[in-house]
DNA sequence: GCTTGACTTAGAGTAAGCTCTAATCAGTAT
DNA sequence: ATACTGATTAGAGCTTACTCTAAGTCAAGC
């Protein structure tokens, strides 16, 4: 069991945003006889997958969506996996224009560097 | 030359986000006689090279930079080289990025997959 | 001459995703 | 007892990148 300020600093993350997705429903920990925060294991495993799909531009909505599913149990696999593979569907489309300006500015540097003659 | 409902139209942005991008000084198109702003090949040129540079997550305020290295003329193109060549960088970790998330989601549908016998 | 339609401006409003503030409380150290 | 630390809340504020509004100009066609 650990602090919102353990997580925070474990995941990279400031207790304000981990508030936040707890409003947004994204993470819903466990509280102590205080009333604070208490993150398990497993609840520390799901806000890393979280942070992989935000990084891959993946929107709040769409997390909030996928956590909805997951809390609403069995019945939602398929839309879940449904979810997932949109979602990889736009992960590999971005890698392509990723890619396509990668080369583009590979030739443009090589231009510049011809010119200055670096 | 164009007008900016013609360059809107053709890259598919509004001439709000075109008027947006003068106030910024990301491009500075001529004027006609009735002071409506007039596009060049070589300014669609620019702005298409803009595009690009946004689709990779590249932020207003660096294309701002870009484009004002290039209005200082000839002796800023070291600066420019260095300003791109940091960019392919950054585009190259994404990518990375991008690619270990697709191989994670693979796996995790691939569970899903053989949990539901599809 | 009037309407239509595309253009002009400054500035306000929007959505996403945080980020911070203020006031408060609980537990520990001196 | 009191000060410090780290937690709590509701709600305000911020940044980015647009997006829209209001009020107006101007040339062309009927």
């Amino acid at each position: 069991m650990h602090t919102i300020g353990e997580v925070a600093e474990l995941l990279g993350i400031s207790a304000h945003t981990l508030r936040y997705y707890e409003k947004e429903h994204i993470i819903m920990p466990l509280r102590d006889t205080s009333g604070d925060r208490r993150y398990t294991e497993s609840h520390i495993k799901w806000l890393q997958f979280v942070i992989k799909l935000k990084e891959t531009q993946m929107p709040i909505a769409t997390i909030k969506k996928y956590a909805s599913l997951f809390l609403e149990g069995e019945h939602t696999t398929l839309d879940r996996l449904n979810l997932l593979e949109e979602h990889r569907c736009s992960i590999q489309k971005q890698i392509q224009i990723l890619n396509g300006v990668d080369e583009m500015l590979a030739h443009k540097i090589a231009t510049y560097r011809t010119f200055i003659g670096k």
